[in-house]
DNA sequence: AATATTGGTTACCAAAAGGTAACTGCTATA
DNA sequence: TATAGCAGTTACCTTTTGGTAACCAATATT
């Protein structure tokens, strides 16, 4: 008799991909910081991330405002302002990034002893 | 006055970048979840899970064992036998997973509503 | 005797992620 | 008038990740 990866787990997998698409990558989490600590404008995020580059920053500032971790607005001062704020939505990835921070906290202990 | 990323948050986010290397990835936790639903030979991982192939599942295997998520047990059986398992500590992967799992569930909820 | 199964490895490719640097039109400052 | 800052965009390149298919030496099955 065969075995297989069941179809409930499958299933159950798409959100674990899910999150994992919206957190993993070089800098989401990063960014997402960022913002949290009060850094807003374009050129501020970016500074505020060493090595960070105005392709990469606009490609995952688009991803994040997309799934609802950020807000976009313009202001329409002279010359035009735009500010990039987090949503209280975005709160709930502390609770998620807090599970991956104590894991790998105790892992390095694993792997190191 | 610039405001950066604090070196608080930048150490704080070596144990999360280890996680995140550690489960993420297209088929890592699924061949976690295949090994702890009892699926122990090579060739069964590989059957149990679709579209995997022996290069990338005999690299990921090598990853976990070396993270002690898997142990790699040669018996000398004719022909040897060989068997992977899944050791306790992979088990507190569950709530990491877990907490993912749950995130993404609700995040379906937030985007398609 | 021929074919399949075991646990992989190898060489070659394709796609995705990320990096580099130049450039845009606009405004503000020196 | 020259330079710098703003919020990006563009073209091109490298690295990483994953996929394809053939192959190995052994044993087991038909």
């Amino acid at each position: 008799m065969k075995k297989k990866v069941h179809k409930e787990c499958m299933s159950a997998l798409t959100p674990v991909r899910d999150t994992l698409d919206v957190i993993s990558g070089k800098w989401k989490i990063l960014i997402l910081i960022s913002i949290w600590e009060g850094n807003s404008r374009f050129r501020e995020i970016e500074r505020s991330i060493p090595k960070l580059t105005s392709k990469v920053l606009a490609k995952e500032l688009k991803d994040m405002e997309e799934h609802q971790l950020i807000k976009r607005t313009v202001y329409d001062d002279y010359p035009v302002r735009i500010e990039y704020t987090a949503t209280t939505y975005s709160r709930s990835l502390e609770k998620v990034i807090k599970e991956l921070h104590d894991w790998g906290v105790n892992h390095r202990k694993v792997i190191f002893r």
